[in-house]
DNA sequence: TATTGTTATACTCTATAACTATA
DNA sequence: TATAGTTATAGAGTATAACAATA
């Protein structure tokens, strides 16, 4: 177990990497938000799926998916075939356009890194992943056994907002 | 430099990284969103300062910046001053009030922390912090001198978007 | 004329809840 | 009755642009 110091150190790095989520989005092409990357890089990575099982990969609520899918469907990015063995359900699956557009994004993704940890060695770059990976491995264990994470939403004081003037 | 699928893997990881804030954003107490978390959390750091440097460390627009401040200032957890230096400034600082909404936080920090990491060695979480803030770093200095890292905004095909039945 | 900060507007991502269709 | 997926709604974060006050 490691120090209250380095745990708030964390919490902080943690909320600062959304400054390189920002810059990485900024390479994506018109009409692809980051919500449809997402879709489409997990459907390369796994192959053609459920709903289901890419809310699950993505770690958000399934309406969400539904968005995103719908948004790179309209688009023709992927397409979603009936599931034979259940009829509530939808199959997924990237497109030839989507795979495209996948490869486009790779090559500026690269680029962008390629340029930006240009001092990085391939050894920095496989601990960074490896660590990360890890992180969200505890965080996402836990939260299937979801113990008691929360906090109740009526703590300290300043319940009533301080009146000043203005 | 290192292999194109690594950085494949690091950009998914760090995409990845929002269900971990998401799971830390549940111990906030009410009334305290994760900007104004954020605000307090740079001014204990740094002691009291102007806008314009909050609104570097936080590496959002100052407009980003003015809301959450409005927001933390309403509550009474910082004040803002005139900077007497310059009357187009405000200096900020935290109150006693916004200093116990800290203290708090950083209790349920130890303690989400302590409780999902517990097989996390010191030098583990060290490791991480600090491959972190390298990479904030490496992030940070491109974006000063900004080169091109943004791409324009009108590329490949699929430009219409495409009909489907409905 | 340039800079500090605020506000209006718009976009993305997210969750909750209500709903449809099927199991 | 329970589950897969969609949609409506609301809340948080962000950026751009227009604006006010001061330098």
């Amino acid at each position: 177990m490691a120090a209250q110091s380095q745990y708030a150190e964390l919490a902080h790095q943690l909320s600062a990497v959304g400054a390189v989520k920002r810059s990485l989005a900024r390479i994506l092409p018109a009409e692809c938000p980051g919500g449809s990357a997402a879709v489409l890089t997990l459907l390369e990575a796994h192959g053609e799926m459920r709903m289901s099982r890419l809310s699950e990969l993505l770690a958000v609520d399934m309406s969400v998916t539904s968005r995103h899918v719908a948004h790179a469907a309209q688009r023709g990015w992927i397409e979603r075939s009936a599931d034979p063995a259940d009829k509530r359900s939808r199959i997924l699956r990237l497109t030839p356009a989507g795979q495209d557009l996948l490869d486009e994004l790779a090559r500026r993704t690269t680029d962008v890194f390629a340029r930006t940890l240009d001092d990085w060695t391939d050894d920095d770059v496989g601990q960074l992943n490896r660590l990360l990976a890890r992180l969200l491995s505890s965080f996402g264990d836990s939260r299937d056994r979801r113990p008691d994470l929360s906090y109740p939403r009526t703590p300290m004081r300043q319940e009533t907002p301080v009146r000043h003037r203005t």
